[in-house]
DNA sequence: AGTCTAACTGTCCGATCGGTCAGGACAACA
DNA sequence: TGTTGTCCTGACCGATCGGACAGTTAGACT
């Protein structure tokens, strides 16, 4: 605590690191090296490996603890829609953390930080479902969450101006709020 | 060639342990374990670790490229929905390679099959892009494909039940073609 | 019988992995 | 001037990594 910004750049560093090549592709040395320390110096901060993904991630934890507590049951629409804002500008924050216990969630499922998150969005998905429990809004659920977490961490990758100006980021921001929130709209009874 | 048998198993191991942990997280002692071989039959096969990556994702690309050359550039919204159905099957049959070069295409670029993958998905992002220039229709171009990629692999994460029934399994892939349908169809004009 | 080849394996190698440990640098306090 | 505690490091450890290589098995062909 008290020199926090090595601190949190190392976890920022990190954060990456595992994002981008998963927890196993990532070495506690790359991450030193990144981050301009030695691997001794890693070790020291954290325990271990584990213990420096579960740091890196527990911000993002409780954040999604907190989105989710907030569900609107009994809301209208309006209610249901700033709820959605929510879920994005978490999203928006805490992109690289989505990613990796989206993405390799069950692998990691041993360490008790990953396996909360596990649970909250397994909770997360029994809320949602629980309003909309077909198939198909199963299936428009999942594109929304994996959709909006897969383009704030990959989309760069074939797409071709390379820096998100702010004002397009806004514009990004909104899309993604409009495109998410219609597809977690509860769809009209049937056709 | 002689055991074709044998060499689609190892290539399906591989890609779910790849597409699991990540290229640089499998080993492949732990491929050839899987497989039931000795890391050494698994390098008599492959020449290298990026060579069997190579040749389990190349029947995806193959198909993939496929897929984007048969988009309808001037075609009507019913030629539009099969392709979109082309495209969802070609993501049904394979989920995995999908999965991989979508969450590890960058880091993996410098191996030239996913190279050509990352050249793909470019290709067909500036395609549809030239019908959907805004920054909307990017975005909804990038959740439709994040999503579903997403969805075939990690959602059974946090869904409650476990064997995707085949009856289900259809409802699942007309409910995703629905989906990503509705996501790559052109917006009306302005609200 | 011998020959050839495909499939497979165990052994070994250098490099790198996560992690331990003893100690150095340095500011704060006595 | 010690002394203490924080931050950081290089050296080292056993294990595992990707890969090279020599050799074994078994079936096919002559």
């Amino acid at each position: 605590m008290s020199s926090p910004s090595s601190a949190l750049a190392l976890q920022r560093v990190a954060l990456e690191q595992f994002s981008l090549v998963g927890f196993g592709g990532a070495s506690l040395g790359s991450i030193a090296q990144a981050a301009g320390l030695s691997k001794s110096s890693v070790l020291y901060h954290y325990a271990s490996k584990e213990a420096l993904l579960a740091a890196a991630i527990e911000p993002a934890i409780d954040a999604l603890a907190q989105v989710v507590e907030s569900y609107p049951y009994g809301g209208d629409r309006a209610e249901h829609d700033r709820f959605v804002e929510r879920f994005i500008d978490f999203l928006l924050e805490h992109r690289l953390a989505v990613h990796l216990f989206v993405n390799q969630g069950q692998v990691l499922g041993t360490i008790p930080a990953v396996q909360r998150a596990n649970d909250l969005m397994h909770r997360f998905s029994e809320t949602v479902a629980e309003r909309m429990p077909s198939i198909e809004d199963r299936i428009r659920f999942g594109v929304a969450i994996g959709g909006a977490a897969y383009i704030l961490v990959a989309a760069a990758n074939w797409s071709d101006e390379g820096e998100p100006t702010p004002a397009e980021a806004a514009d990004a921001r909104a899309a993604l709020i409009d495109t998410v929130a219609s597809l977690l709209r509860h769809p009209e009874p049937a056709h």
